[in-house]
DNA sequence: AGCTCGACCTGCACGC
DNA sequence: TGCGTGCAGGTCGAGC
């Protein structure tokens, strides 16, 4: 799926098609994605333009007037293909207006009042749709925990010596909690520990000295922002399923140090040691245990 | 409270 | 070719 820097290319996407755009028309394929959605769905987003297009960690949020939000996840494999009136020139290639959104798996499609149809394709429907009032956004049960935007001032030594302080999880996993720091998924997570030199098998409690930042924290938080930024300019990383609104893949998976490379060897200079792969909390790790300690 | 694991769902790559 | 197995970018909630 879609971590922070491929959701945030997904964001700007809609953004670019839907701002001030009236949503003419909803078609409702599937009403199961991972929850049900709402009640009258369809009939609450019609007639509604929309005023902004953002991202809070992994959600997508389109404020509509009226003050309704629109909440989307596109969980492991979920994604939005925008299809302009005229589309010829999608980088998906040829296609015909009318079948847009007849796909097996496509189950939502918004229709804008300048003839866009923007059709939601998410095979494994671990994607999720609501919609709230904005003054229950910041309350919905999905939003308020999320931690700190790992590309915001939120994000500081201070704020991770607090949040690690007493922590035995591994590092790995206090960074995949969303509780703590919020966008960051498994592919980034592992690049982020490789560039910083720290293994994802530490405790995260080891980092925190007397309730205090360790410096390697410093370290960390910035090849965090640095891995996303440049996942961000590259148009995200594609394994399997994931594209741009326009279809076209990302281009960072070309650049993974350790991700997805188990037995190749470490790309950093001088050093012998073997990408190793090993599962923590169900997932796979990927890291280099010669110069990640 | 913190942590791990199973469950959710489909598709694909692999080995036999 | 066909089938079984394991794996996949996420995260919620049960159970220890």
């Amino acid at each position: 799926m879609p971590e922070l820097p491929e959701v945030e290319i997904v964001s700007r996407g809609l953004a670019r098609a839907m701002l001030g755009r009236r949503i003419s028309g909803v078609k409702l394929n599937r009403l199961d994605l991972r929850f049900p959605l709402p009640q009258g769905f369809a009939a609450r987003l019609e007639g509604r333009t929309v005023e902004a297009v953002g991202r809070r960690g992994k959600y997508i949020i389109a404020s509509l007037s009226e003050g309704e939000r629109l909440l989307m996840h596109l969980g492991m494999s979920g994604r939005f293909t925008i299809f302009p009136r005229h589309g010829k020139a999608s980088s998906l290639g040829e296609f015909h207006f009318e079948e847009s959104g007849g796909g097996i798996h496509d189950h939502v499609v918004f229709a804008l009042d300048d003839g866009t149809r923007i059709v939601y394709t998410d095979p494994r429907r671990f994607g999720m749709m609501d919609l709230v009032p904005a003054a229950e956004l910041a309350s919905h049960r999905l939003m308020k925990g999320l931690g700190v935007e790992p590309l915001g001032r939120g994000l500081t030594p201070r704020y991770l010596a607090c949040a690690f302080d007493g922590r035995i999880a591994p590092l790995k996993a206090a960074l995949l909690d969303q509780r703590l720091v919020a966008g960051l998924g498994n592919i980034y997570v592992c690049e982020a520990l490789f560039r910083s030199g720290l293994s994802p098998t530490r405790r995260a409690g080891t980092l925190v000295k007397d309730r205090k930042p360790d410096p390697r924290l410093r370290t960390l938080i910035k090849e965090i922002r640095s891995v996303l930024k440049r996942a961000i300019t590259a148009g995200g990383s594609t394994l399997r399923d994931y594209a741009g609104t326009d279809g076209t893949s990302g281009a960072y998976q070309h650049r993974f140090s350790v991700y997805d490379r188990p037995g190749k060897p470490c790309v950093r200079r001088g050093c012998t040691g073997r990408v190793k792969r090993l599962i923590q909390s169900g997932r796979s790790t990927f890291y280099c245990p010669v110069c990640q300690r």
